[in-house]
DNA sequence: CTGTTAGCGCCTTCAA
DNA sequence: TTGAAGGCGCTAACAG
């Protein structure tokens, strides 16, 4: 029978001859500041290591009021498929600090995301993410005042918490700058416009790539609004096209749109990136399963929760503000490559 | 100021003029049992609400040496998108008896893994839940022993915990059954056989799709091995076609490979369903963007996860065993609709 | 029926 | 440099 986990410190200090002040301070790394003699800080050490000790956490937090536990809140991080990197970063940079992560999935539910939060502090989890599996504008529970948040891929209406979320201005730029080098940016249209209230990736994105070609001299040539999945994007393309379009550059608005538009364009004959080149949004395993591999800017989701993390640990939350991450371009065949006006060399 | 959440089960007493044990008797619906007068039931309820009274948790855990915690150790279960569905169905079923998960990510490496084993541990998470990404056999870390454990999607080498896992065998029945509705049963070829040791899903679908074929008198067609992955099946398939092949009957061992086959046939003008049926497994969200659908026996991630939750907190884990979770059918258009040899009135 | 009291295991002030 | 002792807030014997 192994595995009795009931050796305390005081077994540790008995064994060592020592007070469990003494032990205490020795496994807590306090021995140098607290002069603990040479022999005395030995001998617990090797106790310790005899009994196989483990400090009782549950004890610990009770005296300290502290868990190292975070807890992460969230409507459909987990569930969803392609976000749930978030957990992994955030999870990892939890690792980095000493702490396990606590989840709660609300599925959209105010009810239960309020007794979970409920919980989790009653567990007193040293500090809450709250996180949204799409980037947009939340009401953040009142419950939360007066405790460590940090929101993740989301921003309060009222701006009061540290947020972390992707660039997505910057993201669009990136977008408008990869079709400006193929030499398309007069011809851009943009799939995938949708007014979903409080979902804010789609305008941001929009936004920096009307600021990117404007740079260069160009106008967005066209906006086609749809829902953001892709069948909605399948039919929007198709009856776009019906209407006699003919583009030569489209940034889709995620990749699940720019798959409904790559069926689209396949049923007619036009070829990505001959005809057409296509730049999307996301950077999921999708883009790569594509054919030809799609340009997406991608979500750094890991990083997000990474950086989430990272903030209600360590940094003073009351000046945090909005942390903004790039979004970096995964680089697929679905830009057509740019026209050389003048070799050089070779 | 609001939310000192400094009231404590004394407060709550001497505001209701009882004792403690009085107080506890009562929160914790033991007042019946307890004979607790009714009045002082009714004045103990009243001053809790009136104070917002909220238990400390970790005092009790102390006390109780229980948590209403779960731990759920993963390889790639967060991380990885599509079988993340395991952690929403776990988070659900702890819900529904108040319990909170724990989470930790391992990614494979068996020191992270037991490093997070032993920090869940530590905090006297009430039973974990070891759960892999993909339906395999492994080795359960020593640690584990003498602590309540469930597995999820996957079986242990030794065959000494309970687990939870799809019934992969009965998916294949139910693939084969599909195929031979449609009339397709003697022509079934499968896509993707897998050599990776440790991974048991291939085999089961295949040796259920045997099974259900010989049952209607047929032999497997064939066998195409490749990776479970677009790439990879898109240049199996290839090869496979430049071979000669002319498949009317395909059964695809993921949706990515089914991704790939779609895109090979495709790419030669052979149509799904008509020229071809197909059936994979896994349903996905990927099977429902396919063009046309892709009918594919589903993972039930959600089931398996609030599943293993289940048994880790109900029932007598010593005689648990192994759990199958069934494979429901989710249809789609991508298998020829069965010949009418005879029409039966109308 | 209700109150007194002793810990759960740990950290930390205070004395020595 | 070390030890004794008091609690963190709660539960549950054990008296009354």
């Amino acid at each position: 029978m192994s595995g009795h986990d009931r050796v305390t410190l005081a077994d540790v200090a008995a064994l060592a001859k020592v007070s469990v002040t003494t032990a205490s301070y020795v496994l807590n790394g306090r021995a140098e500041q607290m002069r603990i003699s040479a022999g005395a800080t030995e001998r617990v050490r090797a106790a310790a290591v005899e009994l196989s000790y483990r400090p009782n956490r549950v004890a610990r937090n009770l005296r300290t009021a502290t868990t190292s536990t975070i807890g992460v809140i969230s409507d459909h991080v987990a569930s969803g498929a392609y976000a749930s990197g978030m957990l992994t970063g955030a999870a990892t940079a939890a690792r980095g600090s000493d702490r396990l992560l606590m989840i709660g999935e609300s599925e959209g539910d105010r009810l239960v995301e309020a007794t979970l939060i409920e919980e989790m502090l009653d567990r007193q989890v040293d500090g809450i993410v709250y996180a949204t599996r799409t980037h947009s504008r939340v009401a953040i529970p009142a419950i939360l005042q007066n405790h460590p948040v940090v929101l993740l891929n989301c921003v309060d209406t009222e701006g009061l918490y540290p947020a972390v979320v992707p660039d997505e201005v910057a993201g669009g730029r990136l977008a408008g700058a990869t079709l400006i080098e193929a030499g398309l940016g007069a011809h851009v249209h943009v799939i995938g416009e949708d007014a979903t209230p409080n979902a804010i990736a789609g305008p941001l994105r929009i936004q920096g790539l009307r600021s990117r070609l404007a740079e260069a001299g160009h106008n967005l040539a066209g906006v086609v609004p749809c829902a953001w999945d892709v069948r909605p994007a399948h039919a929007a393309i198709n009856a776009w096209l019906d209407q006699g379009a003919r583009p030569s550059a489209l940034v889709c608005l995620n990749d699940r749109v720019a798959m409904g538009v790559y069926q689209a364009l396949t049923e007619r004959g036009l070829e990505i990136p001959v005809d057409v080149s296509v730049v999307s949004f996301d950077g999921s395993e999708l883009a790569t399963w594509l054919q030809p591999e799609l340009t997406s800017v991608a979500l750094p989701f890991v990083e997000l929760g990474a950086r989430a993390v990272e903030i209600l640990v360590q940094a003073d939350l009351s000046t945090a503000g909005v942390t903004r991450v790039p979004m970096p371009l995964l680089a697929g065949a679905s830009v057509s490559p740019p026209p050389r006006f003048e070799a050089d060399g070779g």
